[in-house]
This record gives C-alpha cells, structure tokens and sequence, in this order.
DNA sequence: TTTCATGCATCAGCCCTCTTGATCCATCGA
DNA sequence: TCGATGGATCAAGAGGGCTGATGCATGAAA
C-alpha cells in the first residue's frame, strides 16, 4: 500500500477519529462534519482496503479485529504529523529573521536590537543583510527594512523613519578651511561621490541649484557605511543620514555643519508577507519598533523632520 | 495545529514527496499529479502554516529552515501510516475467517479443512458457528456458508452441494419392528420432529402423500446435529442430510434404510461480499472447494443427486 | 406494548476544491 | 543568443465530498 494519491488520506483521518470514539456522530462533531460525511468516509476508506473496520451494531458501533489493528498505528502517525507541525511552528515561532541594508542594522537595528532581545527573550533574532532589496519568495527572512515608498505588491509595510541627508564631514577637514560655514564651502573640500543626486538635492535646497558639483563619474562607494568611513578618516564631505551618526558627532569624529536636510521621497519600512501578519514573532517585532521609534507606523508626512 | 477537517492533508503528502525530489515536476510525477497541482497544493500548505517551506530559485528550489524541519517527521508520520496499512492488510490477508451452520462445520468443514490448510499454511483459519444467517456487515466474517436459493443482494455466493434429505435411524431401532423395508414401516416407530416440513415432503415423494404425520407441535430440536444425535441414540427416525453421516452409517450407528432422498429448492452456498471478491484468501477457499467438490460452483441442477 | 430516542445508512443535489492545459518568466548552458 | 529546464499564474471544468432529508433498527421508557 503506496499513500499516493489514490488514496483517500482524509478518510484515514476521518477512521482515526471514529476509531477513538467509537461514533460516527461524536468523530464527526470532532471534526466539524456530519454524521452523514463521516459514514461517507468510513466506507470509503473501507472500499479501498476491502476490508471491513467497524462492526455495525444498533445504537453502537465496534472496531473489527482489521480496524483494532490498524487505529493505534493511524493515531500514532497522525501524531507525529501533528507534532511536526507544532515544533515546525514552534521553532519558527522563535526565531525571527530579519532582513536590511548594511546602514540600517549597523547603525540603528545593531543598537536597539537588544532592547527587543529584552522584552523578548524567547524569540532569537537572526539578522541577514545585504543591500539588494530582498525577495521574499527566495530567501527566508520574516520581514525587512527597505527603502523605497512604501508600495509593495503583496506586501505589508510600515513607515520606520524618513530617510534623509545632509553632509557631514570630519570635524579636522573642516578645520583646514577654517570651518564650514556656508554651503558653499564645501565645495572647497573634495566630495565623496559628488555623482550621488542627493548632493544636488541638497544644495538645491540650501539655495545653491547650481553648486558646481564634478560630476566625475566615480559610482558610489557602495553602501553608506563606507563613506561615512571615508568621511570619518578625513577625505572629503559625504552626505550622510545624520540619524546613523550620532555617535560619530558625540564622539568628535563628525560634525553635521548645517541643520538642513534633505529627502528624496523614499524611507524606511518595514515590509512582510501579507500572509504572515498574524505571526507572534513579527507582531512582537512591530511592538517594538512602535515603541522606540516615535515615528513608527505614523506615515512619511508627520512626525519630527 | 489540530489535524482539523481543514488541514490539508494531501498538501502534505504532496509537501513530503516534493521535500524528498527537491522538484515540483518530479513530485508530481511520483503522484501522477502536473507540476501545476504540486505548485497550488505546495502553495495552499504554505498558507496554511504561513510558513515558506521552499526557497523558489531558479530552476531549482530549496528547503527553508521550517521546511527542512517539517520534511523528516513527515516522511516519517507517513511511512507509519503506510506501514500500518500494509501490516494490517498483510494481517488480514492471514486470517479466513469462515462463518456457518454447527452442521455444515462439523459434518463436512471439520472433515476437510485439514486439507485447506496443507494447501495455504500461511493462512490460519477461524471458524464461527451459528445457525442464525449472518450479516456481514456485522459480523467479522470472510465468508460464510449458507443454505438458501443462492440469492442474496450485494453478496456474490457459489453453489456448494445440494441440501436433500431421507430418513435414518440407528439400526438397533429398525431390529425393533423386524427391519424396516417400507416407508410405512417408519411410521411404526417415533418420529423425531413430525411437524418438520421435510418429512411430508419425502413421504409424497415415496408416494405416501397422506402419510398420519404427528402434527404435535413440537419445535424442532434447533438443529439437526441434536436430532442426529437423537436418532444415534435411539429415540427415534430422524430425517437428516445423508452425506453428513457417512461415518455414522459406517461405524453401524445409523441406517439410511431408503435411497429415496427429497430436496426442499434450498441449498448449501458459499457467499461473500461482491466488494471482497478478489482477496487472496477467498480466492484459495474457492480453489479449495472447487478441488474438493465436484459440484462447486455447477448450480443445483447439475452434478450427481 | 407502544412510543420515543439514538445512531447509522442511503439518496439526491449542489458547492467548492482540485486538477488541467496554456502561457509566461527567469535562468542556465551551449 | 537561443533552446532547455523548472516554476508561477490563470481560467475553466470535473468530480469529490458535504449536506439535509429520510429511513430503518434497536433499546429504553412510559
């Protein structure tokens, strides 16, 4: 006997059930079926193994000597799926995925996320990163942080942080000039990736639309982490988010010389399959961003700028 | 995760066939289903467990971590409910059970048996008695012998032997009254049961229609190994089934003074459910009847009187 | 004994799940 | 660049499975 498709697996749950409680009535309102579907399925599931399993006697009915060897062992492997599928939820249940950009879970997941490992000590977090926008279909992260606008076919997001810029240099590269008072003195330092249209959109906004930026076409450095690297080390002006680098400034290392900043529409979310909204792990995670970000969930056009 | 009336369960066997070929198109092959089912039934899981289980890449796919977990004891919960089946067909396979008369079963039955079984030593055998016909919907019975016209719905039933009838008695009764040549003679000693049908009908076929049979109406004794026993004993003429006293009228403890033997249009059948036809078992009781009777399966009207 | 309650079998009809076939898409290898 | 491979998606259709009504047999209660 192959399980293959022929054979009416659902029937064997429907035995199991009848076996345990010896009624057709009583399985069927276990398993929210009628009687009449249950005695459907019984014979059913008799015709196919020819074999008779219940002895039907008035008013009740009795297991054959087929159907008393065979329901222990059918309840046994239905166990065993059930636990499967209890540990495989369970385990799931406790590890949560996460993916983001190299910027965002160093600069901001890494220093908060203990904070979650806290309220949530059953929950072990596992962080992947990567800058390519993650398909949820092919890796297997719970949710991500992307920057985009929010719009995602198929799923859900949440608005994190806006996702803006301003330059920041180190505070001995200003000094070479005697500091950085206006915008444009920072063209008397080198840019770091003056290719970058933030850089445009930030002097267009500071009143400069025409700031003569070389448009040399070095591509950018990559990921943020590794410009602010090189601003940090004193080899020109990046243009940075400064939410990531309180600490740099804290510390000395970088100086935010102008309060503008500066946006390009697109932000933070938190993103998720639609289908797994409901899991416990994702709500908690959402718990806790609501809780440490003040802007969290409250939508790109409020909060503090 | 109750295994409820919702759960899937042919998404997981597809699930499991596609864990083990790492292929939609070759699990589907295996279940004679398209890839096209595989994909919805692997889908509809998924969704129902809101857990990826494969990682979909490009012309290949992988088992996420749930998945991986999931597979084994899945494969596993299958394969003892597969086992199961087998063990219990196999069991099943094992044991005839044969249901019929007290008299059938010790007069011919218990005579020949022994043959069945050097024939198929792998198949123990269980003999019920009753006299009651029985309900194979109620009892546990392979097969059974009946006496009857050989028409039963639902169940498919073989001509065993013809059911005739003569009267006999101990020869030390028949020495009482000098012998007994003619059929009036009988009626010189006690009948055991006049108001048995069968005797009326066996004095008009001896041409005595109006034969003074005793209408007391006593019941018959239950069955005719008690009124065989009777007549051994000397109580009286019984009217009883010549082939089942052969040894009888061998050892001297019963005559069969008369030839002449009357057959009421019943008969002695082997029947079975339609459903159960083709099992090993039953097939090797038929060969067995078949090699040891002449008349197996040749109709009542056909074969030696 | 009659009547009621219980429990399973049967039947016709319908819904909805599941399957199929066609098509599309992405990738890999030549 | 093209063909082969393997999965996803879509619309359509068939058939499996469920339901509610009904029947039947029995045991319990009146």
């Amino acid at each position: 006997m192959k399980l293959s498709r022929q054979f009416p697996l659902n029937a064997l749950r429907v035995f199991e059930a009848v076996a345990r409680h010896l009624s057709f009535t009583k399985a069927g309102e276990e398993l929210g079926l009628t009687q009449t579907a249950v005695s459907y399925q019984v014979k059913l599931l008799e015709e196919t193994l020819k074999e008779t399993l219940f002895l039907r006697q008035p008013r009740k009915i009795l297991l054959t000597e087929a159907g008393a060897r065979l329901a222990p062992k059918v309840t046994e492997g239905f166990d065993i799926l059930a636990s499967a599928l209890n540990e495989m939820q369970g385990v799931a249940e406790g590890t949560l995925i996460i993916h983001s950009t190299h910027t965002f879970a160093s600069h901001w997941l890494a220093r908060h996320l203990g904070i979650f490992q806290l309220d949530n000590p059953t929950i072990a977090v596992r962080l992947e990163t990567s800058q390519a926008v993650i398909d949820f279909s092919k890796t297997e992260a719970d949710l991500a942080i992307r920057v985009g606008t929010g719009e995602w076919p198929g799923l859900k997001s949440h608005f994190v942080m806006r996702n803006h810029f301003t330059p920041m240099l180190s505070p001995r590269l200003a000094d070479t000039i005697g500091g950085v008072r206006d915008p444009l003195d920072l063209l008397k330092l080198k840019i770091i990736d003056p290719s970058d249209p933030w850089w445009r959109l930030w002097f267009t906004a500071a009143g400069y639309p025409d700031a003569p930026l070389e448009s040399a076409s070095r591509s950018r450095l990559g990921s943020q982490a590794v410009e602010a690297a090189a601003a940090i080390a004193g080899h020109g002006v990046a243009i940075l988010r400064p939410d990531f680098y309180q600490d740099d400034v804290a510390m000395g290392r970088l100086i935010q010389p102008f309060d503008l900043t500066c946006e390009d529409g697109s932000h933070y979310w938190l993103v998720y399959p639609e289908a797994r909204r409901q899991t416990a792990k994702v709500r908690a995670f959402r718990a806790f961003l609501q809780k440490t970000l003040p802007s969290f969930d409250k939508g790109p056009d409020s909060g503090i700028m």
